[in-house]
RNA sequence: GGAGAGGUACCGAAGCGGUCAAACGGGACAGGCUGUAAACCUGUUGGCGCAAGCCUUCGGAGGUUCGAAUCCUCCCCUCUCCA
């Protein structure tokens, strides 16, 4: 366990921390010298982790090589009612085996970031299921209304007149409570999270313990350059999605989020640094940089090897649109001895969920046929082999059987 | 319990008896351009049909009407104020 001086440890916790409540008291508890227990909740119903939570397990691996001891909490209980965002919907309840299940994924993609060995894994359930009625009335009367809707999105939905669930207000609470339950020194998550975890030092308070330090860390913007990452968005680029996807999601967003996500998510390198630097001179071509971060970011999911055959994938097919090495294949029969129609084709190989869909598509000239734009529908494709492509970037390798 | 306002396509939001498969914006998809799957410009965006056209859609179930997203009845859900 490394020994570096509180002081040290300070200053390199601080470091791409959004908010940090407050410096004195955690230094007060770093010098007392004994391992911080560090909470970090996480959601098990959505077990996919995305590039939005590298971002504060990159400050818990940092925790953890000082020596600290990260506890991950499977919000099982909380999950029932889901963090109140206005957006989602109250959620169906999981089952004890899904919830474990989701937690084992968890585990397992966490440990790309973090020594999974060391981490402590809980769920609140263990807790929550042994309070009482009467317990629950006990946490609810140490809050009080007008404070919950200071939370902005309670406020602006109670403003707006669209509708909060009395349990939601119950979400902050029992969050406070896990911190309670774990005896937590510092809780860490996204920005979005700090009303919940100032609110969990004041429970901690009225329960008679210190209350914990706080770090919270900045949200990492979609794909969309707009909302913060989430799945539900369909903004966001999961860690286990394969090479070529992350690469060119990484590719796609806007040459005005690309620093920020180099800010924010990017591990320091030299290369990446200098880039960045150049770019916002405005002498370096934002397009290299994000080559420089969409290889990184690969390389750190799926190994230097993945990395480099992802960029040299996109190249080939959107620098030089040649079609891609590894393209499905798709087997179709034929109706009859003229073969299918394109629409047909098309709805086969799965690029169109609807006749009419594949009908605009073609109309629109968004269909190649071994290279060479086919404008008609109804067109016949006798059997054979076939290159398919749709757009630019969606391939098939069609055979056409004979009749 | 009382009074009022609402529930529209993937999302937001118009429409309030026919001209509504439903304006507009976002998203998505396609085309052009390019330094990139950025930006920008153009187009498409319920299903079936080559087409004429037909079928399903405006919280749910009934009803009025030649004709309903639009009017009536009941039900479900949400918001605001009063108790």
């Amino acid at each position: 366990m490394s020994r570096k001086a509180p002081e040290a440890q300070l200053e390199m916790v601080r470091a791409r921390v959004e908010t940090l409540v407050s410096e004195e008291e955690l230094l007060a508890k770093l010098r007392r010298g004994k391992p911080l227990r560090i909470k970090f909740g996480c959601d098990p119903s959505t077990p996919d982790l995305h590039l939005g939570h590298m971002v504060p397990l990159t400050k818990l691996r940092e925790l953890q090589e000082l020596g600290h001891t990260i506890i991950f909490l499977v919000g099982d209980f909380t999950a029932m009612i889901g963090d109140p965002t206005g957006r989602s919907r109250t959620r169906l309840s999981l089952s004890r085996e899904e919830v474990l299940r989701n937690a084992e994924t968890y585990r397992e993609q966490v440990s790309v970031v973090l020594d999974t060995a060391k981490v402590e894994i809980r769920f609140n359930s263990e807790w929550t299921d042994r309070m009482t009625p009467p317990d629950f009335v006990r946490l609810a009367s140490h809050q009080t209304v007008a404070r919950l809707l200071e939370r902005e999105d309670f406020k602006t939905r109670y403003r707006k007149g669209t509708p909060i669930a009395l349990h939601e207000f119950l979400y902050p609470l029992i969050q406070g409570y896990d911190s309670v339950a774990l005896e937590a020194d510092v809780e860490v998550g996204g920005t979005d999270q700090l009303f919940n975890l100032l609110m969990a030092r004041e429970i901690q308070r009225a329960y008679g313990q210190e209350a914990q330090a706080v770090l919270t860390l900045p949200l990492l913007e979609g794909t969309d350059g707009v909302e913060k990452m989430s799945k539900s968005l369909k903004n966001a680029i999961g860690v286990r999605e394969p090479p070529h996807e992350i690469y060119g999601k990484t590719m796609s967003i806007h040459d005005d989020t690309l620093l920020r996500w180099v800010d924010v998510l990017a591990l320091p390198d030299p290369d990446l640094e200098k880039l960045h630097a150049g770019v916002q001179r405005g002498e370096a071509n934002p397009r290299d940089l994000k080559r420089a971060l969409a290889r990184q970011l690969v390389r750190r999911f799926h190994g230097e090897q993945a990395a480099a055959e992802a960029e040299a994938h996109f190249d080939r097919v959107f620098r030089e649109h040649r079609a891609p090495v590894d393209i499905p294949e798709v087997g179709i029969p034929s109706p009859g001895p003229e073969g299918p129609d394109l629409v047909q084709v098309l709805l086969a190989a799965g690029f169109a969920p609807s006749r009419s869909e594949a009908r605009r598509l073609i109309l629109q000239g968004g269909v190649r046929l071994d290279q060479v734009t086919v404008e008609e529908p109804d067109r016949s494709v006798a059997p054979g082999d076939y290159l398919l492509q749709v757009g630019k970037r969606r391939f098939a390798r069609v055979r056409v059987a004979p009749a």
